[in-house]
DNA sequence: TAGGTTATGGATCGGTCAGTTCAAAACTTG
DNA sequence: CAAGTTTTGAACTGACCGATCCATAACCTA
């Protein structure tokens, strides 16, 4: 048919999500986007049609692999409940450490889309409270099982304890890009999971 | 001597701080600031060098007025250890369901500059972190002192209780700013406390 | 009230922003 | 190899960015 292209969308959306991951949305410029995925601004725009469609992009696919990893770990039937949200904590801990830029961790895209973005874009406030939506639902879910299962002790709702872990969660991530180092986010997590068996 | 200003400085530096507040750093424009403070761009300019030093006196600002609040309570001798720290907690809830713009929490200055600002901006960065650490010695010597006088009961270093607190209360500001109301964040605050007396 | 000083508003600065246009290049298909 | 289609790079657009300049207004002091 017609000249084909020569880069990987893919590979394009995913140094584009890194982009914004370390930068954010509005300090990122639509130059810094060509820089970071090799490509001209005709190919950005004729891919993706604006910054913020390529933004959303970037951000639904953060989340996606972001939240089916978590998933993943959540549903790992060969562990207690408590063992998998042990397990869902050193991953956090983990990603932490591992995802940095200049000396300090990026954070997590979801969060810091919900402290930028959040109040002046409902598309990418809505994309992040169905997010947070299946985020709380598993982890109810697994909550409740611990109850059933014995791991987990605390009498409180397990709706309740699942919006405490998302929050510690992200607790754990603005501690980390504020300079907490590996062991200050592990003793975070040991502590959070006392809440759990209180 | 000569023409006095006919603007309140603080009364300016207030209303930029808002500003800042609810939009960030970047998405705020110097017109943004005019607007706000309802001062021509002259009158910013030559009472803030720049927008970033206006940034920088109204994260001073905010960080004053914010941390000294909070370590008011955290010295309240009338109270428990842990009465303190439920009260500090409520204040956090209280704060979050008061500051909102556009149905949505503003969160928290500091915590929106740690993601906005911190990891390309050294100076924002130093006083977040001076005022990490203040916050942190605060609660942990708090901490300690509930263990003493028994209102806590965790057998944790009160070093890692007290980061784990910080963490619990920048997740309740992400929740807020995420679309939690006042009861998820009450509950959030309710299960932070069982950590403290596993 | 005159002289000195500062505040103020408006015009303006060069630079960068997101986004568009267009001609040339590159590839597929017949 | 030629026609047709799409990609690509570079130049370009108007708008807005943070910041400065300057003439004028407003005020204090003497």
């Amino acid at each position: 048919m017609a000249r084909p292209r020569t880069f990987d969308e893919e590979r394009a959306l995913d140094a584009a999500m890194r982009t914004f991951w370390e930068k954010g949305y509005e300090a990122t410029s639509t130059q810094d986007l060509c820089d970071a995925t090799g490509l001209g601004r005709s190919s950005i725009y004729n891919t993706f049609k604006s910054k913020h469609d390529l933004f959303e992009r970037a951000l639904a696919r953060y989340i996606d692999s972001m939240t089916s990893a978590q998933l993943a770990v959540l549903e790992d039937r060969r562990l207690s409940a408590a063992d998998r949200i042990r397990t869902l904590l050193a991953t956090v801990v983990d990603g932490e450490t591992e995802h940095r830029a200049g000396g300090r961790s990026l954070g997590c895209l979801t969060v810091n889309t919900t402290v930028e973005l959040a109040a002046r874009d409902a598309r990418a406030a809505g994309m992040l409270e169905r997010d947070t939506a299946r985020r709380l639902a598993a982890l109810r879910a697994v909550l409740e099982e611990g109850r059933r299962d014995g791991s987990i002790t605390s009498a409180r709702d397990p709706g309740a304890l699942a919006r405490f872990l998302n929050a510690a969660i992200g607790g754990m991530r603005i501690s980390s890009q504020g300079g907490a180092d590996r062991a200050a986010l592990e003793s975070i997590a040991d502590v959070t999971l006392d809440a759990l068996t209180a």
